[in-house]
DNA sequence: CCGATATTCAATAACTACATTGAATGTTTG
DNA sequence: CAAACATTCAATGTAGTTATTGAATATCGG
């Protein structure tokens, strides 16, 4: 990663953008920019949610601070670091986005992740519809609370993922959970029922996230 | 670029994401991914637009075409490659995003642009609007068709990049020329402006360029 | 079916990225 | 100011990526 060339400038500008990307491509940086998602979160923190060693950790961290994706501050012993805006979760999803719709391997993945917790079964938004109606469900945004500040699905409760153990005892056990965020395979809906079910809830995926929600005319609160 | 690992579902997930980001990751393949965006192309046009071997080409689109960016289809003696969907566009977009709002690299080069061809100076959206009241510009959109579609300036013309030089006989010489795309530093727009003032026209770029022109409540059409 | 054209393949060498280790730096607490 | 802790740095080996070259394959026109 070298930092200017002497090329054109349209190459050298190319070049900066290339390095965003390439800083992007690596899944263990992609799962730290999950976390960091969520807030800010010290070196010591990440490396134990990945179960990776620190020094790793720091060195991918330094990578991602060098192409612009986050800033870091210290704070006593720790330092910080945090995302550097919502430009870099938006493009994230965006990564996802391509790789969801393009990719038969992302989807054989997630047929898996089915199989291997069976009745994982997604919700459809249409029956979701129906028992808002009814009352019968909980629903979960497990996004984080800015997205869920733009809007959400009429009556979902704001629950990031990391604020999901802390508030279990506030859901009501008889009741069927449902958990969404970003999209169709967005990973945290799929984490968070996973954590439900160990913790005897029944609990399942809406079928897609929110974007697709809205964009099928369903009723938006915010 | 292994395929499949055998590690958790999650982290086979992200590593799908990842190969996506990693294959966004070169200048070059962004330079193709550009070209692409105005329409299907074969490969040796490609290697003659960005003045590199063919083969080499060849190799970055088998590379984006495992990482499901683009597709490839034979006619003939020619092999057409394309870009798999608009998704693919947005994910470019959001990480030339991330690089504008956060790199200062990025800015220098811009401002290099600036300097070696003096008076580049951007036009302000007021200034703009002002100036299409009393009607002394013309304003060449220079996106692809469907994002014109989707909403443009008023009264602009949507000249496609490569249809550039075929359409200056129908641009009036003695009106200065206004030529705006997609974002502050979106590339399209400054090779406009540098390719007609070489023609003899008097042209300028928009400050910024369409979403952030619709963002301001100025006027769309579409 | 032969020659021309378009693309891909295969092999190589130079380069870059990655994980790992242990030492070095900086900061708080006692 | 010393001990404990959090983070970074530096050095290493391994693996992966890239550009380059020339050969191989596929298609068309005659």
């Amino acid at each position: 990663m070298n930092l200017v060339s002497s090329t054109s400038p349209k190459l050298a500008l190319f070049e900066q953008f290339a390095l965003v990307a390439k800083t992007l491509g690596h899944p263990q940086r992609l799962e730290l920019i999950e976390q960091l998602g969520q807030g800010p979160r010290h070196v010591d923190l990440l490396a134990d949610k990945l179960g990776i060693p620190i020094a790793n950790v720091s060195q991918h961290l330094q990578a991602m601070r060098r192409a612009g994706l986050v800033a870091a501050e210290r704070q006593g012993k720790f330092v910080i670091y945090r995302l550097t805006g919502p430009g870099v979760l938006k493009a994230v999803e965006a990564i996802q986005r391509v790789a969801e719709v393009n990719l038969a391997e992302v989807d054989k993945v997630v047929r898996g992740y089915f199989d291997q917790r069976d009745s994982l079964e997604p919700i459809s938004r249409d029956e979701l519809q129906s028992r808002l109606r009814d009352g019968t469900v909980t629903v979960l945004d497990v996004r984080p609370p800015d997205e869920y500040a733009l809007g959400h699905v009429p009556g979902a409760v704001n629950v990031p993922l990391g604020e999901l153990e802390t508030r279990l005892s506030t859901l009501d056990p008889a009741q069927e959970v449902i958990a969404y965020c970003r999209g169709p395979y967005c990973v945290m809906s799929f984490e968070a029922v996973a954590r439900l079910r160990q913790k005897g809830f029944s609990a399942r995926r809406l079928q897609d996230g929110m974007p697709e929600w809205a964009a099928a005319g369903q009723p938006v609160e915010s």
